[in-house]
DNA sequence: AATTTATTTTAGACTTATCTAAAATAATTA
DNA sequence: TAATTATTTTAGATAAGTCTAAAATAAATT
């Protein structure tokens, strides 16, 4: 196994740099990490340093960073585990789901193996955590997730709501007001040109919702 | 609230503590915890003077520490989450006895009382943990101990076992070979004077054990 | 009681993760 | 392309938690 034991902090770098460079596939800015994780550039260039020196990522000065194979597959197992308590507080605790994000911020630098192996059985193998983000197995393997949102939709057609990407609790209120969830149907009756809204239909009513808001909802097309 | 956010290591140092004073009545020498937290002795003076500004415990120079009511109050918080993610990680996770003590020492640190108060509800609030540790309530309220061995009861007493002290793997399986867990009743046939080893019955069956091993398993007489 | 031993504290140093201010480099704009 | 602006890095400082070595105090022993 590759098991280097990376401080909280370093895992916390490695997955915004996993994030924010779109599953390995884009180079990341000192900036880009430092407003993501609210902490000023030139700490970022020190950790920078640190995660390159044990081969997480690779840097060249003044050129941003990249993370390397290691680094996704350790950014990988983090985000598992972000994910598996992210079902475990929402379908065994019962939290709300704009409430799970903060307190899986901390079980997940929790590192036991055997503690999310277990864990994942114990919520049978969930492949999607309360947003509708896919969970990696322990092999890092997942399955990749709609990039669809209600706004790709053309009239007349219909999806099921797969993923939610706005976390906040207004957003998720606003879901609820709309009765819309993860696996909910939605047709598209008309896109109005003027400002990007969409009228919907759910359950046979039908509402307007915004731009943002439908950018904020990705389906799956049926 | 008494809303003090302590460090990790502040937690751990004020646990220990609490441990070593025997529930706030003794006082307790750098040295003992520096022993049980592997620390050296001068870094503990230096913590000792950071928790006592913080009126967690209370010092005077070379005389020993004794811990405040504040202090007691947030260690027997420390100790509930303890003992309630022992009982998650036994119940629900089906980890072994000896497995979870180092696990929940991670997940205590997590720091919502929202969550650790739904976790006590999922676990259809728990009075003791699987060594058969009392479990505090949110008030830090919690039933006393059984402080019998089974070497104090007398020949042809029965008791419960409540409680194991030892929570090694080897003590663990030795429990497993003699049928032992928390709820198995004992009856005590002979004691044997010479070194205080103890003949017991347990489902019929008789087997003699040590003085050391009858020490570290306490009982309720019944 | 004086000496020896043990315990505790102080002093100074190190590591990790952060900061601010200034310097170096890159990107943008006039 | 030269000047300006933005980004990144370096340099030096700070706080938390640890260490070792030495000094101060307390406890035990002769």
């Amino acid at each position: 196994m590759s098991n280097i034991k990376l401080s909280q902090t370093e895992e916390n770098y490695l997955k915004s740099i996993f994030h924010l460079s779109e599953f390995g596939s884009k180079k990341v800015s000192t900036n880009s990490i430092s407003k993501i994780l609210n902490i000023e550039p030139a700490s970022v260039t020190d950790m920078i340093k640190k995660l390159s020196i044990k081969k997480l990522i690779y840097h060249e000065k003044y050129k941003g960073a990249s993370i390397s194979k290691v680094g996704i597959k350790i950014a990988l197992q983090i985000i598992r585990r972000h994910r598996l308590w992210e079902v475990f507080l929402h379908d065994k605790l019962k939290f709300k789901w704009d409430q799970i994000h903060e307190i899986a911020e901390e079980l997940e630098h929790v590192s036991s193996d055997k503690l999310i192996d277990s864990l994942d059985k114990f919520l049978k193998y969930p492949k999607i955590d309360p947003h509708g983000d896919p969970i990696p197995n322990k092999l890092g393997e997942f399955n990749f997730i709609d990039k669809i949102s209600i706004s790709d939709l053309n009239i007349d057609e219909i999806g099921i709501v797969s993923r939610i990407i706005n976390e906040d609790e207004e957003f998720f209120n606003l879901l609820n007001k709309l009765n819309i969830e993860i696996g909910t149907e939605i047709k598209i009756i008309d896109k109005i040109d003027y400002d990007g809204s969409v009228e919907i239909k759910i359950n046979n009513k039908s509402v307007i919702i915004s731009k943002n808001i439908a950018e904020n909802i990705k389906i799956t097309k049926i």
